[in-house]
DNA sequence: TGTATAATTAGATAATTAACTAATTAAATA
DNA sequence: TATTTAATTAGTTAATTATCTAATTATACA
């Protein structure tokens, strides 16, 4: 788990309303694109980086491309910030 | 509350390490240049981000300007992120 | 009052980020 | 097999970030 990575992937908008969606229900590349008003690759960006924070699992499925939630890792960010804000010792 | 200015604040190591260090006791921003390799003006502009961000307080004492750890506003991003992993509706 | 100390502001620069368009790859299907 | 659809890669650009040095401001104190 690398903090600076999951704290730069949650430090933007689009990217926490993506994980917001993916707690619903899992969707591919192509819905969000649907769904931000931003370009194609633009979204593959976003979540490049929510991938690339362990955030989020990727699957190919035909010619779609599903992602879903890694919800452990966010669990574990979670418990890092409470630690920090309840000074539990390392 | 303002989630992107939180996160970005805390997607850093050197700020991260701050925090860590005001968990212990206040600090003045000499104290932080002091630890860090790092020039003063760039200490002032982690500090900046991290009071921006609302996770330190600041206060003139004299000639120092000591900071301190809100962690009201800590709890307050720990229980976004649970909201986040957990799922609760809003 | 003049000098030292603490911290910030000002201004510059290199690296990173978020966005775009155009081109490419991969899969499905008429 | 040729065309359409889904998604990514390549390459560019504007904005933001993290850093620096030099200058300034504010306070303390000999």
């Amino acid at each position: 788990m690398n903090p600076t990575a999951i704290f730069k992937a949650l430090a933007d908008d689009t990217r926490r309303q993506m994980i917001e969606m993916l707690r619903e229900r899992n969707h591919s590349a192509g819905e969000f694109a649907a769904v931000f008003n931003m370009s194609k690759p633009s979204i593959t960006n976003h979540l490049n980086i929510l991938h690339g924070a362990n955030l989020v699992y990727r699957e190919k499925k035909g010619q779609y491309v599903i992602y879903s939630l890694n919800m452990t890792l966010l669990q574990e960010a979670m418990l890092w910030l409470q630690k920090m804000s309840k000074g539990e010792e390392k």
